[in-house]
DNA sequence: GCAATAGTGTCTGTTAGACATTATGCC
DNA sequence: GGCATAATGTCTAACAGACACTATTGC
């Protein structure tokens, strides 16, 4: 079972400058030479109830047999890209396709890549890189029964108690041991450091871009606005000060001139709607309270 | 030509649910369905003349034969990890491995995942996801000739005139059409799009991290901190502010006690010499100037 | 009415950046 | 001496965050 690792590249190597050895190796047929597949998971992140929440699936088969994993699969070679592929698998394996207000809400997906994971022995079957995609969605719903999805829910990020962010949040290249077994649900392979990077950049991202809006629908308001950042962050946020650090943001967010029809449910004035404007960075940022203490 | 073209994958899917695909796809002999390659390519950025410099090799035989490229080869599978591979195609490929000193400046390189690019059509041989990373590295000597560094060689950044850092910075997920083909050198593959995507990572990574010290040796003064920043930035930095606002920042830099042994070129004092302190993030931020016009 | 919330006003400590100043060393 | 530079000091406008306040709605 180890016979396919590595041979042909680190057999015997021709005495000519490496520089030319890709080109070397490029004129073989590409099945002999290279036994790497490319996977692509995905951390759908959304909110449910005013938490956080990420999509997994239970695996079937082993490895890691009765384990949740991020939805992703195989890259299918030649024909697609890897985003392409990252859309591809969220639909399947959400079993979120076909209904019109759920392509809508898929349309409104925000998608970016997160980082590759390529360590050798991260899959006890082959060498397996897998690029992991990053994506805010808005409010959905639970994955149909009858499709892909009967595998597939919603879970808390809360209860799910990764390690912490200070190892797991460490960059994509370093890698080593530590597949997650944390407390509450195991997740296969190197999944829980995969998602503890992913929840880390989206913490962070939401700090400069206005992408917190895409876990929102088109028209929202300001206190909907503030319950994403506070439920990714995971703190309680001033709201008079957030609100009048969302509107000083040029292009955050534009007034559609309308209220919601109601209070809140315990009481209040009807908040205003807005929906979200043309900036692609937030100048000045939304910064997170509470990080003056130096992060070493 | 085209039939490795996903034939295993996109060909007769069987009947049972997708979510068990690529575990039924996963015990069949990994050459038999994966045509993916792997490769690794690194953005090695460097400061010499004052300038900066990224690191190129010229391809010698086709595809893109006389162009110039990112240093990288492909991923041994099974053998190394994603950064070891970037590590070892860098060593490689400058020849700058043996001696005691280019040693002890690599191991002062920082190494950092750039992200992945995987579109089918990025390479004419087939579809080969590439990996990319960004390296930070101290003034380097160029490479030795005799070695794999035959065609390699040091170019400055600003005679490469990359397409305008708005299209090309964008994220990695949306690399569609265009192959470089700008008026100075002509990058092969995707690789004009890779290399200003590692250049907006730098000029951002270095606001709040402490990693523009990495392209400096272990000792440094202020002054050429300074010079990193505004290499980098293609900026001039008011230096007494820049001065004040460094050592302001708890864990940036740690006093030696020292002073250089001469004053600059051109007169002036000796300048205090300092080290890299502890900190892993900048707080507050060194912030590029100049950029309150709102980014769209 | 009561309680909770939306939205605005005010105040204060901190900071970024412009500008000025002094000391030092090369030519 | 002339000049460029290192390093520090001073001033001001802007900003973040704490706090207070009013208006509006659900119960």
């Amino acid at each position: 079972m180890t016979g396919w690792r590595g041979d042909a590249t680190t057999g015997d190597d021709p005495p000519e400058p490496r520089a030319t050895e890709r080109d070397w190796l490029a004129a073989y047929d590409p099945r002999a030479f290279t036994p790497v597949a490319v996977t692509v998971d995905v951390v759908a992140l959304t909110l449910r109830g005013g938490d956080l929440h990420v999509l997994l699936v239970e695996r079937a088969e082993p490895p890691y047999q009765g384990c949740w994993a991020l939805p992703g699969g195989f890259l299918r070679a030649g024909a697609e890209g890897l985003a392409e592929a990252a859309v591809r698998e969220l639909a399947e394996e959400t079993g979120l396709e076909g209904s019109i207000e759920i392509d809508a809400a898929l349309s409104r997906i925000h998608l970016e890549q997160l980082g590759s994971y390529g360590a050798p022995e991260r899959d006890p079957r082959m060498h397996v890189v897998s690029v992991a995609y990053l994506a805010f969605a808005p409010g959905l719903p639970d994955p149909q029964a009858g499709t892909d999805a009967a595998a597939a829910a919603w879970h808390p990020v809360s209860a799910l108690d990764l390690t912490s962010p200070q190892t797991a949040g460490a960059s994509a290249d370093t890698h080593g041991g530590g597949v997650g077994g944390h407390p509450g649900i195991p997740l296969a392979f190197d999944h829980a450091r995969i998602l503890a990077d992913g929840l880390d950049r989206a913490r962070a991202k939401i700090e400069y871009s206005p992408l917190a809006t895409a876990f929102l629908h088109h028209d929202f308001t300001i206190p909907e606005l503030r319950a994403v950042y506070e439920a990714v962050w995971g703190e309680r946020l001033h709201a008079g000060n957030f609100h009048r650090k969302v509107l000083s943001v040029p292009g955050f967010v534009e007034s559609t001139g309308t209220t919601t029809e109601r209070g809140g449910s315990r009481g209040g004035p009807r908040a205003r709607t807005y929906h979200p404007g043309d900036a692609r960075v937030l100048h000045p940022p939304l910064l997170r309270p509470g990080r003056e203490e130096d992060v070493r």
